[in-house]
DNA sequence: AATATTACTACATCTGACGTAGTTTGTCAA
DNA sequence: TTGACAAACTACGTCAGATGTAGTAATATT
């Protein structure tokens, strides 16, 4: 189970990702998030819902009001075009981190 | 040029492989990595001796003096059994990390 | 002794990921 | 109508790693 650190600087990336296929909000970003990765990461409440603050705040996600079946009103999220520029930004800066990261790793010529 | 966060996780990483090799000494640990990536990523100097300080209270590396032709004498340092260990680990999520955190990406099937 | 050069040290700050706990808003059963 | 209950957050504090700014230490050269 991956952590922390580890994924640091990649939880509003995999925010972005998950509202690039369809409007949603806090729960269903997690339950996503863990699905994508197949349960090997799980995002914590309290990341998610701090990061999709932080998102909003510059602007790269905008909330509306949605609805429910039980229990307390859905805020719902969906990308701006910042928001999509952010990801596309983010989706490069990855490869160049990638890569550079895997040149310090050896036995690891997957 | 990548910097801070991006990296966040992986500098002890950098140092450990970098020690794989040969001892070496802060300075030329830094000058090893800039190297190593083509001068896309550069160690701050804070960030590498406080890293170097956490690796040695950790006993990953060991410290000995070493001999200098000008100035004040360099600290050498040589990775301990338990570095090396580090380094595997770090190595091997490393592998996971990069898979997981790939899935998140889109029109980059490299 | 003054200076230049290499090699660090000290210390404060910032940010993002968490932990723990509590709150809000709605449905439904009785 | 009211109280239990569940979903969906919110508040607040902590911690670690990377970094900025600045200063110190040791040594050879002049």
């Amino acid at each position: 189970m991956l952590s922390g650190d580890i994924i640091r600087g990649y939880c509003d990336t995999m925010i972005l990702f998950t509202l690039l296929h369809e409007d949603s909000y806090g729960y269903a970003i997690s339950k996503s998030i863990r699905e994508t990765t197949g349960g090997q990461y799980s995002m914590k409440e309290t990341t998610l819902y701090s990061a999709i603050a932080r998102l909003e705040r510059n602007g790269c996600i905008a909330a509306y009001d949605g609805k429910t079946s039980f229990g307390r009103p859905r805020t719902y999220y969906t990308l701006t075009d910042s928001g999509r520029a952010l990801y596309r930004e983010k989706r490069d800066e990855w490869a160049v981190t990638r890569d550079v990261i895997g040149l310090f790793m050896e036995g690891d010529e997957t």
